[in-house]
DNA sequence: TCACTGTGTGGGACCGTTCCCACATCACAC
DNA sequence: GTGTGATGTGGGAACGGTCCCACACAGTGA
């Protein structure tokens, strides 16, 4: 009995001494059966540990209730960033309750490779997570299979994107730095050609602009070899501005760029650091405090995406939260919605951006409150 | 031509002008064709994007290619948990290598429905990661499915177990901080029922032990309400130890512990504080950094995981790295063997585990080397 | 001319389900 | 006794591939 891996429906009935269209009646659930026919299949079901095949039944359903979720990764593994973790945690609890089950890859390079696999595998639907090369979009176009980004980097209309408001919440950070009194910042923005880095830092800048403060954003220049470390921008009574872009959006990288400069918040430069996402916050914080410049008194730090490592920090980093789980539960519950053929399905849906205010940003205003 | 999502191989087969035979010969590439029926069954297969059916295939060769990873959770989320995340990292590129595609799952209670779940789709194996109730593992074996476990709890001999080296490890941290001259010793030990928690504390201890210190470990006390604050060991002249047993390993209750006690240590009652893992240490060092306790010069702190945050936090912790990456690398690689029906396939595999030195822990030993 | 061998192609069973349809049985009314 | 409808069960095609085997055809040697 325990040599056999898998035994068919037909061995089922069998055993059970119906005919296989029976014995899929009781084990589907749906036909008529009389209760010791139906007692009789059961209880050889659970002799022979009987599992139905959910490949036979995808190759007749036409239909495999598996979901591919691809997600980009550079260099590094990538189901480590904790923002994807926290996505992806979601994804798959999400998916459990609507009856999904899901199959992930990760990819590098060869995106082709992964959306092929992906279709062989016949999946009912795709979640792209982070950004992907556009020509994967063409792609995945060319098939009609359902799917959604997330996260992503397109500004393709015809795609279902679900998204951080970046814009908004670059807007916040501003609005709650220049509250707190700062007037001199200094900006380390992440890679330009990631939709979320550019808008947090384009709306960061527009805010402060609003507000008197020049800022001078270009926003397509390009980094060049390893940092690019931007002029302050013009000066007014207000304040002034120096955004730093770097390549990469990781702790080491807010090192490499702190380590440069230090000397300029120490002597008092700036007052207030802003980074598009909480490693480039906490690499530059890191070696602020270690040359010691105190945060928040001397300078107040701030981060996005509200990653647990800037909650767990001392001081704890004042941050943008992210919606992940909102995010993970819709794109999948957004993606069944067009599975199932519905139509009118929004193409841009955002999710609204809160400062958490933590130590390292600590003022007077917030004492106050 | 784009209003359908899937062709068949006989519609494939009957655009090129030749029988589905020939054409799969093609596709699948063993079998003879000549080179212009070659073409024009390739020609085909362009112009109508044909993905063969991955579904169809497994349904004949009895074989899906496929891994399914079962990961424990809590409540809690866990892929973004960095350890598991990394693990499944590499899971994922190794998988990737081999040929495998991954269905993962996260799992909470109802173990034996997501086992059932990757019966059903007919997974060629299957990978467990984190200790999961001890029933799943006789539920498993009642199905002849190859699996592998992954840091998990058991310690059945039949299961191919894949764990760090925990016991070794604890004997490391204790000599490191030994040798840096501490004596009076506070352990944060997680839930005595994951294995991986009690070896690193009876490492530890027992390493401590034969160093004269007496320890006292009770692997089995059940931690009280929310944390068992042990009593300080028996004194002797070389030092003493005292144990805090927590039944979450969370950097919040590692807060909530280090909360109730912060002032013994500003009393300079211990001088050293190992954690079983980095969540638990950071959440103690952060209250002590917070009630203003120097860490190292006053307390030396030390985790387990060498997780990304430990690395990043000022000051960065010293920790014992977990080898995640040969972890994930040889589960996928071991379980393919499995699958291929590989004898004599070793039983436990133990990981090294390494102490990384950081500024947590900085001593004059550290110094002159 | 005939048997023989090799080569490229087609026919069709099979994998494990679902589901439509046919059919057997029975109760009941006419 | 026959027709009718409800009820429960079985037969078999279909899903999209793989692969074994048969077969047509050409080239070769006796």
């Amino acid at each position: 009995m325990e040599t056999k891996l898998n035994y068919s429906l037909r061995e089922l009935a069998q055993l059970a001494g119906v005919s296989k269209s029976t014995a899929s009646r009781v084990i589907s659930g749906n036909g008529y059966a009389s209760p010791d026919v139906r007692e009789r299949v059961l209880k050889a079901a659970e002799k022979l540990h009987y599992r139905p095949s959910a490949v036979a039944r995808a190759m007749v359903a036409k239909r495999t209730h598996n979901i591919g979720v691809i997600v980009f990764r550079d260099k590094l593994p990538i189901v480590s960033h904790t923002l994807y973790g926290k996505i992806i945690d979601e994804i798959l609890m999400a998916a459990e309750g609507l009856g999904y089950s899901i199959f992930l890859k990760t990819d590098r390079e060869m995106s082709f490779r992964s959306m092929d696999y992906m279709l062989e595998q016949r999946v009912d639907g795709l979640i792209l997570v982070s950004r992907l090369r556009k020509n994967v979009i063409d792609y995945v176009k060319k098939f009609n299979i359902p799917y959604v980004m997330v996260n992503g980097s397109t500004e393709d209309p015809d795609v279902v994107h679900l998204v951080s408001n970046d814009e908004v919440g670059g807007e916040r950070a501003a609005e709650h730095l220049y509250a707190c009194g700062h007037r001199r910042f200094w900006i380390n923005a992440g890679p330009g050609e990631h939709r979320s880095h550019s808008l947090r830092l384009s709306g960061f800048c527009r805010r402060l602009e609003q507000l008197g403060i020049p800022c001078g954003a270009e926003p397509d220049q390009e980094p060049d070899d390893s940092i690019r470390n931007g002029k302050d921008s013009v000066r007014n009574d207000e304040g002034y501005v120096r955004i730093a872009k770097s390549p990469e959006s990781s702790f080491d990288f807010g090192r490499k760029l702190m380590e440069k400069h230090y000397e300029e918040f120490r002597r008092g430069g700036y007052s207030a650091l802003f980074s598009t996402n909480d490693m480039l916050a906490l690499g530059a914080m890191k070696v602020l405090l270690e040359h010691g410049v105190s945060v928040p008194e001397e300078v107040a730090v701030m981060g996005y995406d509200n990653t647990d490592p800037a909650r767990m920090y001392h001081p704890s980093l004042t941050t943008v939260s992210v919606d992940a789980a909102g995010i993970g539960r819709d794109a999948v519950a957004i993606l069944d919605k067009l599975i199932g053929g519905e139509e009118g399905v929004p193409r841009l849906i955002e999710y609204e951006s809160e400062v958490i205010v933590r130590q390292s940003t600590k003022c007077k205003e917030d004492m106050q409150e």
